[in-house]
DNA sequence: AGCGACCATATTGTCGACAAAAACGTTAAT
DNA sequence: ATTAACGTTTTTGTCGACAATATGGTCGCT
């Protein structure tokens, strides 16, 4: 479940997912200058659309750009990977809460069905639970929120930043187990319409995953 | 204090600036049409950098697009209001804490310096404290979490529709003095490096502004 | 009269060319 | 040898024109 919600219609929507793709994959290093002519022959399009995509990629904090000098992709950086995760703490800690509000007794059943069929995967030892899984989860509970802005700042911005540096930094599992676990407790909260905890479990669940993160890059 | 941290170079820089200020400030009015053509004649530069200052307006929510159909400012309403408010809350909160953590001895002191300067304007009677003052105290705690991700999402993209928010739907004060306290308790946290007090004070604070304000909408 | 198809119109999307600014290499002076 | 100034070259910024798509109105049909 990768999720593109929209899909492209005009040539810079192409342009700017496949830009995003291959920057969060590492086909274009961390760090490369994105040089506007070089890119336009590269995808077969104007620079007007490169230009563009390359506006959205900023827009999304995957590159940085400066007048007159041209664009970026951004360097990855254990700071910046701390950054991320602070925000990630915040807001996402957030849509557990408003999840626990207002996610309809429905989309609750699904997200413990969804919770199940992944006990099924866990058990039979499939740990890739890590990247499809997880962000799937994540992805619903951010969806109950029912803010736009939650939403888009989430799924547009910080994701596949996130992506780009477990991609990157090649950061495949274990945590299978007991981030399991957590997500169990999570949506038990949510169930049991508790905001308060939801929020505070949901936050205590990427802390872990962050300092998990980190110590692998010690 | 108006922030404008970057001075425009380019003219697709100003064109944004301008039609940004435009649009908070109601010249354009909410849910009016883009056309970009008309636009251009307007400010009386390309269609292309119109065109580069509309999308940077999507990145910061002020406008929304639609492929082949065009960009309509956005529409002002108590849900969205209410949104607006849940993300402040939850990020702005998340910099209280950190600021807590990252800011120095010297910032803190600025802090308390511009908390004196306050108490003396609202002794006075000057009660546009809200406005300026109240912006620039958050400003600063927001820098202080040296998150760029946050400031950023913060500044160029949360801060602007509220300030339109303010300003179309007319909300002046008061809440002047009682805000001032509440300001005075997150500084004191801050200075004694109690980041849990921190964020809890900020959030509380950013509740009772929301509480008010949607009051008056009432 | 109401509804659908078609055409004219206007608007957005894309392109290539020109203008302006920065980056680079060369030369000259200390 | 280092540095400052100059000119060349490359890259980004801006523009106007053309292509593709949506919009709105008209005509014909039921």
């Amino acid at each position: 479940m990768t999720f593109q919600p929209l899909q492209p219609v005009t040539a810079a929507d192409k342009t700017f997912y496949q830009l995003r793709q291959d920057i969060v994959e590492g086909v274009i290093a961390a760090g490369a200058k994105l040089s506007e002519t070089e890119l336009s022959t590269t995808y077969g399009v104007s620079r007007a659309v490169i230009r563009e995509a390359i506006n959205r990629l900023e827009s999304s904090h995957i590159v940085e750009r400066k007048a007159n000098v041209g664009a970026r992709v951004v360097a990855l950086s254990a700071a910046g990977l701390s950054e991320l995760y602070q925000i990630r703490e915040s807001l996402e800690g957030m849509a557990a809460r408003l999840a626990a509000k207002h996610m309809t007794d429905a989309e609750i059943g699904e997200l413990e069905a969804l919770l199940q069929s992944h006990f099924k995967d866990v058990k039979e030892g499939e740990s890739y639970y890590q990247e499809a899984g997880d962000v799937d989860f994540h992805y619903r509970i951010i969806l109950g929120s029912k803010n736009k802005h939650l939403i888009s700042m989430l799924f547009d911005g910080i994701y596949h930043l996130v992506r780009m540096y477990r991609v990157q930094l090649g950061m495949a599992g274990p945590r299978v187990t007991t981030a399991f676990d957590e997500h169990k407790h999570i949506v038990k909260a949510i169930a049991n319409r508790d905001e308060e905890l939801a929020e505070i479990l949901m936050r205590r669940h990427i802390m872990y995953s962050k300092n998990n993160i980190q110590n692998k890059l010690a």
